[in-house]
DNA sequence: CAAAGCATTTGACCTGGATCAAGGAGCCAT
DNA sequence: ATGGCTCCTTGATCCAGGTCAAATGCTTTG
């Protein structure tokens, strides 16, 4: 079920200078990532640390309520982190790409459920690892405090949207997040890559998958999007969205 | 305007033992703040380094988009922090008591304001003078990195409450929260504290005053709640409205 | 390529909570 | 006390978005 590169690939650790194999200095994630924090020459440890893991999709690796033993680092796919009422109902309460850093809670157990919503690979790091690790490097922990506020301000940012957004509001607003800053490799384009479903984006923006479908529609007799298919939308009028996302027109 | 406590005292500091004039070992919130972080012998520093700053209610000391130039600690009073949308419609993403820690962003501006509700006391840190401490204290980053933590995971139940919770659900759970984190100091009593007013509390729930007045209301007359004043909730069928809460019955 | 199985779209209708509109009730300052 | 606040409650009505119900694709598999 689970496929590691690195089988695929031959296993001369010995002969080669070990950056070749190390699998951080080859991490496609890394300069998003915490992991930035490290300078290159301690990447080995930080290898010898990790435990690559790669998540089919669909595939549920974070169980909210369960013990917290591991941290995560999304290196590769899309993550959804959500919350369920006893009924069913869910909170989706984001979506952690390349780079991500999962399971800063001091609690004993994971606050949330994380699923890969499409093939995905985690570096892993028990908990009693991470804190060698943090307490080795120092840049580290401040690394986690920064991303931890600027998750917390994302958060607040999701409560405005949440509490106070229109339907319309919400899917621009989400269109328009996911342009700044879900793409951060990608060039100036006005094309937005969408892995999860309409219902998880229902689930993200608490509305229903109707009412997102009907929203994306009118925006589109409106000319303002377009969707080359279901999992892409180009933006036609960004100024106009942005507009919209903040409230006004 | 502002009324700084230390100067209605006599400044015979360099008569007295310090600890007796240092604002910080007296401190109520000590406890509970993440100066708890800094040993007794250390508190003079974190003294020195504070400035104490009395806030009537109903000012508002930080401005979403400001710089952000300061920390500061809450050591008395209550806060709202809340984001606005340009046409007036207001978020608020939580209540500030004693022992609370704002401007947790790395960002250069604020991603939120903050209004004292009641009369409330802060100290506050430069940020140069924040980044010695931590850099001095490693302890103390790490409670903040805690602190951070806690505030993503009330974040996130805060999202969850937003976007998938009934209007009486939500007013339940805002009920049930105050009861176990906004009282730590007092007894094993019911009796909750509201210092905010019904159009605070709608803003932090994502709904209108008349709709919370309307499930207050209702909670009376199923006998599950009293309200001995506007600013007070006693709370009788605890278990029942825990259970609402989480979404049953 | 047919059939099954989804995810998505679209339409018709319904409802929880918003909006609009009076009243009460506490709280100063005069 | 009394007038003038502001905050809170309650009632009547409305509507954005939810719910229910059918298509309509789009893949996958045999």
């Amino acid at each position: 079920m689970f496929k590691v590169d690195n089988m695929h690939r031959p296993r001369s650790i010995l002969l080669l200078p070990q950056h070749e194999h190390d699998p951080c200095s080859s991490c496609a994630a890394r300069g998003y990532s915490v992991c930035s924090a490290i300078d290159d020459k301690d990447l080995g440890r930080l290898a010898a640390t990790a435990i690559v893991r790669d998540i089919a999709k669909g595939e549920t690796f974070i169980e909210e309520g369960d013990s917290a033993s591991d941290f995560f680092n999304v290196t590769r796919g899309t993550v959804k982190l959500y919350k369920l009422l006893p009924d069913g109902r869910q909170q989706v309460t984001g979506f952690a790409g390349a780079g991500h850093f999962l399971g800063l809670a001091v609690s004993n157990t994971y606050a949330f459920s994380a699923e890969a919503i499409e093939p995905t690979r985690v570096c892993r790091f028990s908990r009693p690892k991470l804190r060698e690790l943090l307490h080795d490097f120092p840049a580290l922990e401040e690394r986690l405090l920064q991303t931890a506020c600027n998750e917390l301000v994302a958060a607040q940012e999701q409560m405005l949207l949440l509490g106070r957004k229109t339907a319309r509001e919400r899917v621009a607003s989400f269109l328009v997040n996911r342009l700044e800053t879900a793409m951060p490799c990608a060039g100036p384009t006005d094309s937005v890559a969408l892995p999860m479903t309409r219902s998880e984006i229902a689930d993200y923006l608490g509305l229903t998958i109707e009412t997102v479908s009907r929203t994306f529609s009118r925006f589109k007799a409106e000319k303002r999007i377009t969707t080359p298919s279901n999992a892409e939308v180009v933006i036609l009028d960004r100024p106009w969205l942005s507009g919209v996302a903040a409230g006004l027109q």
